[in-house]
Formats: structure tokens, sequence, C-alpha cells
DNA sequence: TCATAATGCTACAACTTGTAACGAAAGCCA
DNA sequence: TGGCTTTCGTTACAAGTTGTAGCATTATGA
């Protein structure tokens, strides 16, 4: 299954927490949270079961305790969301997207060239 | 103020058809979305009222008809929501996600390296 | 003045979201 | 062996979102 119903703001939270710093009990989940977002043990609960419903994450049993994570690697489901807004806001173009980036200001035209030239380079190597 | 609030299924189809076609009437609106998906004239103003409220819509009278265009440009909105995810998903770096590009084959190597040539050169004309 | 067109106001059921209580089962320690 | 603790399953619930729209009101042109 594909993981692609949106996610809430805290179902989100928990899915970084996830990708970040890999496998993960509730209970883990629960004091890796703590300062952002505090929740009591039921709540973290309900949201890894809400998580797992939208075919985001899965547990494996360690003895009595659920163990979470995500079921797709980040790279997967971030490269998902850009090709969506790439469709939507540039016709399916991926160029015109760095572009945009080029013009915007959010990624410097030098950079942009000299990771082009290394990116070329790997081809080879590859 | 800053669009900013999610937008739902319905009222992202909307923004997409005043960001393609330019400013419409809520009529306008209707017909144009008719074929993709029907709506009562009611219908079509509440959703129109509510992209308002979160600030991705606005509306100049027209004799006694509202003429609704989006506030903010496209590009402005699409970048920020990629800027979104590269914040998540490649801890803010925007070549990250070039080369996500480039590894996922969302663009080629060789397309990459043209582009990069031509926005080089670009810089030098401006 | 009467039909028409456009808006304003209000509603509402279904779903989502954040929050959690309560109870059951399963080990662990005295 | 009988609680105490941990962990999970089930259930709930108020507030907010979403899609859908009815009805009242008000200009406007014939």
């Amino acid at each position: 299954m594909v993981a692609s119903k949106r996610l809430s703001g805290l179902e989100q939270l928990v899915m970084d927490f996830l990708w970040a710093g890999g496998p993960a009990s509730a209970e883990q989940v629960r004091e890796g949270l703590m300062t952002r977002h505090a929740m009591k043990d039921a709540t973290v609960r309900t949201i890894l079961r809400r998580l797992e419903e939208k075919g985001y994450a899965a547990h494996v049993e360690d003895g009595r305790t659920y163990i979470y994570s995500g079921v797709e690697r980040p790279e997967n489901v971030a490269m998902r969301a850009v090709r969506q807004l790439i469709d939507r806001f540039w016709g399916g173009s991926a160029e015109a997207l760095v572009s945009g980036l080029v013009e915007q200001e959010v990624i410097d035209r030098k950079e942009l060239a000299e990771l082009a030239k290394k990116l070329a380079k790997k081809e080879k190597g590859s």
C-alpha cells in the first residue's frame, strides 16, 4: 500500500521522528517528542495507530513491545510530494522547478553549476 | 496576510483554476470546473469565501459581480511549499533536493547540466 | 413591478484531529 | 502466588474541517 493520505501536524511530527531516529517504541516516541510536544501515552499510541492505518508506519513485535518504523524511506515520500508540486505548479517539468529555485535564489547559480558537474561525473563512475 | 493554511482537495481545485485561468466570477469557476467536479452555485461560493478567509483568494466587484483571483502568484505559493519540503526532508538543502531529483531520475543529468549552463549565462545577461 | 441574477447568511452530516480514559493481558518482584 | 507495572486494545469525545447546499435579500433591467 502506498502511503498517500495527508498527514496531520502531529502525525507529521511523529513520522519525522521515526524517519530521523529510526525504529522506536511508543514510549520512545513519547519521550523523544516530550520537549517539542508533550503527550500522554495513550495519545502517542493513537497517532501511531493512525499512521499505520494510513500506511506510513508499521510495527514489529519485540516481546510485548511494538517497534514502529516508517514503511517507505523518507526520500520516496519526499520525492512523491515534490512530484505532486511539480505537476501542480510547473506542469510536470522538473526543470521549471529548478529554474524557479534559482530565480527565487533558493539555490545559487554557481552552486547549481558545480552540482550539475559533479552529478555528471558521477554518472561515468557508476 | 500570508496564505499558509492547508487547502482541502476542492479548495485546491478551485485555486488551480484561478491560477491557470486568471480572475473569474463564481459562475465562471463553476462552469470551468463542471466536467471535473460538478457543483451547485452556492457550493462554489462557499469554497471561494473560504479561500478568501484563508488568504489565498480575493475579490473585486464588477458591478454586482465578484471577480475572484489569487492573492499571491502561484510561483510564490509553490516555492513556499517546496521550501517546506526541503526543510523537512533535506535539512534545508536545496542542493540535496536537486541531487535527489537526479538520482530518482525525475530529471536527467544531461538536462540538468544544460539547464545549469543556460542559467549561468542568463546571470551575465541580466 | 416582476423575473432574474448575484450575494449574504445559515445549516448540517460526515470526517479529521488532538486528547485521553479505562480495562485486559502479561510479565516481574516480594 | 498475588499484586504492581508495562503495554496494548477499545472506545470516546469535543472542536474543527470539508463538501454540500437551501433560503432570504437586494439590485437591475425589461
